[in-house]
RNA sequence: GCUGCUGUAGCUCAGCUGGUAGAGCGCGUCCUUGGUAAGGACGAGGUCACGGGUUCAAUUCCCGUCAGCAGCUCCA
């Protein structure tokens, strides 16, 4: 048979050889580091990974993965094999263990097992030391395929209702794996594959950590432990990464933030935030920069109250469903709820006077402030509180009118994350939940008059069935923090219900009322969150435009601390965000200061600057940029804060 | 909310098998007025998260509460 390379020469082997054999004739430096087989019979299509020692099909295109190469699959199947080693470790160690599932993931790997003895960090030495005797011995992963019903019979006697659960819900034949020989030490347990040829081929491994799971991630079935490690092909690449993540942490916003003394939080107020001058400095430059972008795209910006009677919540469907998050207060006569969200006073902003088509689209935009009572172990940082702002808006408009409005809210989201320097968003759009509000004639409405607009716009996109709001589907606008994890900023709600719940009506062309859509949309979503990833993205060191503090002036001794003073004042006038440092300590440990609180310009000033009117320019790397006349320095700074610092 | 871990000075952390606490940085005062990645001396700072229990004695052991961390679930 032939098997065609990547640079395209085919290979001739005998038929029913393997991706070893491959591997071999091509060399035997090859046959050493190779993994495991991609193989596709479709022209490249479709790609398949193979363990090495299964045969090939006939006739396919085959690419070799090996320890080298930065092929995702190729860790993807060495991570899979070290779960397995670790599941075998566990199961040495925890006899009574039953193992769930153990598949590779982004950073790694897991394996959720049921195990009533809670495993902790102080246990994973003793695990590790068992997966290296494991990997020590060299045993050969070994696939076993059976019919499905031979397997199934198989599964079932082993007491384990995941697997048979797994076994089950798996399609056609079954495959176990078996690590060592037929008789003697070896551990077998049912898997899709594929595997590396043999433990000894796990170079670098470490288990990171443990934590709960829900069994298929249904609350109300059983938590297992689900134990996370990371494994690479070699121990370089997992101290690259273990590096890594000691530098992500850096980065962390709860970390920076009180580091930079922008905010900090306490216990007595659990998810919400104390803004100190700092921080606020930058909340309001986000804000401002919302508020005139908001300004020129047709908007008008109102306010609403905080607390508002149950009943209207009862109306909106908030009660509901989301009474257990909501907090609630009350007087004399009435329930009131702190407001969770503000579509509803909206709608009553709306409603007052009579509305005609000719009003739409009709725009409120809030800076609201918002209160929900999140479960307790979802709280982070400042990325998910309980008090948070919006930069909310509401679109009151016609069907007809969405996709317009929803092309134009798409390009506010781009230009904005492109100026505060996100470039790399994910686009996610979600579609009707189970619980719901709304005919479904009404839902596949507003889904096709998102999906619509973000095609009409060629934007990359994914699809998440069943994540819609409970009154209609979204769009959501994700960016990562510096672990990696996604925060959901920016958000499009198409609502064809709220309206009519609520009774808000406009007179049509035809003289006759119509509910008008709502569209609920923010840029930022969360004020907070979104101040949290600014911080993570530039790690505290702000561009010019959004920096708290723009500028310190230093000055070198007490003889030049009156021109500092002069310099300092000089700044201010200009509108520059400047402190000053006249302190009595040398300048070495007072630019030193000025680089820990990342502001952008260090500025010293000493009898030489004084005598020129001259200040001298260092950035918050260390590099000194030269002296220069104020009005140059000054103009330079007005440039890069108007440019937002592209050009520069 | 669930599982596990954690909570000692403003910050980062020591503190073994119970005998009421220590370092570095920071802070304050003084000396030094020094030209670009931390000058020197002295000093102040802690109800060891909170509430119970065991004990002659608890920061240390046990229980509970609160908060934080990791993950799961949730996120209008």
């Amino acid at each position: 048979m032939k098997v065609t390379l990547p640079d395209n020469s085919v290979l001739e082997v005998p038929d029913g050889s393997t991706g070893y054999d491959v591997a071999s004739k091509i060399g035997p430096g090859l046959a050493r580091v190779v993994l495991a087989a991609k193989v596709s019979t479709d022209d490249q299509k479709t790609w398949q990974v193979y363990d090495l020692s299964r045969p090939l099909p006939a006739d396919c295109r085959i690419k070799l993965l090996t320890e080298k190469d930065d092929d995702p699959d190729t860790l993807n199947v060495l991570r899979h094999s070290a779960a397995h080693v670790m599941a075998e470790a566990i199961c040495k160690l925890y006899p009574q263990t039953k193992l769930v599932y153990g598949p590779p993931v982004e950073d790694g790997f897991y394996y959720d097992i049921d195990l009533d003895t809670p495993i902790t960090p102080e246990d994973f030495p003793r695990i590790e030391a068992e997966m290296t005797r494991i990997i020590k011995e060299d045993r050969p992963f070994r696939r076993v395929e059976m019919s499905r019903d031979q397997g199934l019979a198989k599964i079932r006697t082993e007491n384990n209702r995941y697997k048979v659960d797994n076994a089950e819900r798996a399609e056609g034949d079954l495959s176990f794996y078996v690590t060592g020989a037929e008789t003697g030490s070896s551990f077998e347990d049912l898997c899709r594959g594929p595997h590396v040829p043999s433990t000894g081929r796990i170079k670098a491994f470490k288990i990171m950590q443990v934590s709960g799971a829900y069994y298929r991630g249904d609350q109300k079935d059983k938590q297992l432990q689900r134990i996370y490690g990371t494994a690479f092909a070699s121990k370089k690449q997992l101290d690259e990464y273990l590096k890594m993540l000691e530098e992500a942490k850096k980065r962390d916003h709860r970390r920076l933030g009180p580091q930079l003394d922008l905010f900090h939080q306490q216990e007595e107020s659990p998810g919400a935030v104390f803004w100190h001058p700092r921080g606020w400095a930058l909340y309001q430059i986000v804000v401002s920069y919302i508020r005139e972008l908001l300004g020129n795209n047709g908007y008008y910006e109102v306010n609403t109250p905080q607390i508002v009677d149950k009943s209207l919540w009862e109306k909106s469907g908030h009660w509901d469903k989301f009474r257990q998050n909501m907090f609630t207060t009350e007087t004399e006569a009435h329930e009131f709820a702190i407001k969770p969200m503000n579509c509803p006073c909206h709608i009553q902003i709306f409603k007052q006077g009579l509305r005609s088509h000719k009003d739409l689209p009709l725009r409120f935009a809030e800076f609201g402030s918002c209160h929900r009572n999140e479960p307790s172990g979802t709280l982070h940082g400042i990325m998910r509180v309980r008090a948070f702002t919006q930069d909310d808006a509401h679109i009151f408009c016609t069907e007809d009118q969405i996709g317009e409005e929803v092309v134009q809210f798409v390009n506010l989201v781009k230009q904005t994350y492109r100026d505060f320097g996100f470039d790399d968003m994910a686009v996610k759009f979600s579609t009707r939940p189970p619980q719901r509000v709304g005919a479904d004639e009404v839902w596949d409405q507003a889904e096709f008059a998102l999906q619509d607009a973000l095609k009409s716009m060629h934007m990359d996109y994914a699809t998440a069935p069943g994540e819609g709001a409970f009154y209609g589907p979204k769009v959501d606008f994700n960016v990562h923090d510096c672990i990696g994890r996604y925060w959901q900023l920016g958000t499009i709600q198409v609502d064809f219900s709220m309206p009519g719940r609520l009774g808000a009506k406009y007179i049509g062309a035809d003289n006759s009322p119509h509910t008008p859509v709502m569209l609920h949309r923010a840029i930022c979503g969360s004020l907070e969150r979104f101040v949290g990833i600014l911080i993570e993205h530039y790690a505290g060191a702000f561009p010019l435009w959004m920096a708290p503090i723009q500028c310190v002036v230093c000055s070198i001794s007490e003889k030049s601390a009156p021109y500092a003073h002069e310099v300092h004042a000089w700044l201010i006038e200009h509108g520059m965000r400047t402190i000053l440092d006249d302190s009595s300590d040398r300048i070495g440990p007072k630019k030193q200061r000025a680089r820990d609180q990342m502001i952008p310009y260090i500025l010293v000033v000493g009898e030489q600057e004084a005598a020129d009117g001259t200040i001298n320019v260092n950035d918050r790397n260390g590099i000194t940029m030269g002296t220069y006349p104020f009005e140059q320095f000054i103009q330079g700074c007005i440039i890069e804060i108007h440019t937002k610092g592209r050009n520069l």
